[in-house]
DNA sequence: CGGTATTTTGAGTATCGTCAAGGCCAGTGG
DNA sequence: CCACTGGCCTTGACGATACTCAAAATACCG
């Protein structure tokens, strides 16, 4: 299979980024409207069905987006990092609760102005239509990894998307002499929340990784990849993670180190 | 809660009611370049990263979109149906592979002139947006479901998706006097993939939901839903498929009949 | 350094996947 | 009209896996 663009990756560090490609004035227009404003780690940013009244925008740290369910269950339904944008634009009420899974910087924007600003400019409409299609693709990733029946395999999924999502954000991804190290920027908890099982089954599952000799637990959240090979192969799914791409922009921060 | 409109289904019987809102002339243009296209059950559309040169909503039948992992998995991340729209626009290659479930009519459009037409109307440019904002909500449906440990309630959440979702479409929903007949539009197999499970585990499950009395089997794919609140329970997302919403469609449906 | 939350480990039970066999239904051909 | 065949659904038995509950160990924070 020829080596097709990544739309998931990111290999500059601007949380703007999905911006670049607008026009002067309209980056001007966002300038002028942009706020940034903070979030303590655990802080409700929305609940399910609220309507919020600004666009989002992630500058730093996590968002969780999870549903909350009868039985008082929290399933997370995807996470968002640097750059990617929250807040339907145009479909009044999320279906989703968001809250900051780590402290959490975001650049927000007035509804209403973002939408005036939207249909005036096609270029900042098509950068929002491309981050939905976006976020869409990689719920297909959960998806995929939760079809998997083994846990194993799913914690492998979820290393794998750590590794390509998370590079170049923040400290979260670094290349090493021995494999790549990530940070896992939640508790075992949330991790079992995103799986779909519980946080002991989450705990057994890397270290069983770690007992074949696939990662190396540093500190619970540390945790070194030395196969990526052998992790992709328990999901599955060649292209998930695009390891070459990943490879890649590894070699890239080695370079700038 | 108060009520909230439900953009996941569907009250009238046209496929292509998502243009209703469409000015005179974007429909003419429409009707002028589309082209109606059957699929046999079971046919292949698209491949996984192949491009394909029109841009599809579904007339009639069951599109699934699935993945394909090297182990030779093929786990279902949606199902098409009437109205649904697909082929992404602006983005190359489709990330999932999409076959016929059942046999199906496409109205097809060809990808140049539908995006030009996109660009000169933002009606069309919004329907296609809602329909993709649609589409994501509907994954991370099937997140949820997926995330739950115990297939029967994965089994539980399936019904009531095919419930709320396929209302209106074709007869594969039909009020009783004492419940809902919903005609599973796929085999055990399918829905297997789709609940990331066995097709045993599927049969397994139904039956045990006919043990206690919340379905009875007519035939294996004809369901009759006796109680939708305890599936609901079960799943334990209220308003996963919004019951109240689904009982107003079936009253409707009756004074229709 | 102490206190707290988190992670890990352990043992027992429930559930699911696997493999194999049997049953049901539809379509086919005698 | 009936027997046959093939595909799908169902059922059973068994091993593997994950969930539950509890306790111990560890990491984290001031």
């Amino acid at each position: 299979m020829p080596d097709k663009p990544d739309k998931r990756s990111r290999n500059d560090h601007n949380a703007l980024s999905v911006f670049t490609d607008l026009c002067h004035e309209t980056r001007e227009a966002l300038g002028a409207m942009q706020q940034l404003v903070r979030f303590p780690a655990g802080q409700a940013i929305t609940r399910e069905g609220e309507e919020i009244n600004f666009v989002g925008i992630v500058a730093s740290g996590i968002l969780r987006m999870q549903k909350t369910l009868t039985d008082g269950r929290h399933p997370i339904v995807g996470l968002l990092v640097e750059g990617d944008i929250f807040g339907q634009v145009f479909d009044g009420a999320t279906e989703v609760a968001i809250e900051a899974a780590t402290d959490t910087e975001v650049y927000a924007f007035p509804r209403g102005r973002f939408e005036t600003l939207m249909r005036r400019s096609p270029e900042l409409d098509r950068a929002v239509l491309l981050n939905i299609l976006n976020e869409l693709d990689r719920t297909r990733d959960w998806m995929v990894i939760l079809s998997n029946a083994k846990i194993v395999n799913r914690v492998a999924g979820f290393l794998l998307i750590m590794c390509t999502r998370f590079v170049g954000v923040e400290h979260l991804v670094q290349a090493r002499r021995d494999g790549i190290e990530v940070n896992i920027p939640m508790s075992r908890l949330d991790q079992a929340h995103l799986l779909g099982t519980r946080p002991e089954s989450i705990s057994r599952a890397l270290h069983a990784l770690a007992e074949a000799g696939d990662i190396i637990i540093n500190t619970p959240n540390r945790i070194l990849i030395l196969d990526t090979g052998a992790l992709a192969e328990r999901v599955g799914e060649e292209d998930l993670c695009s390891i070459t791409n990943l490879k890649n922009l590894l070699a890239n921060k080695e370079l700038l180190s």
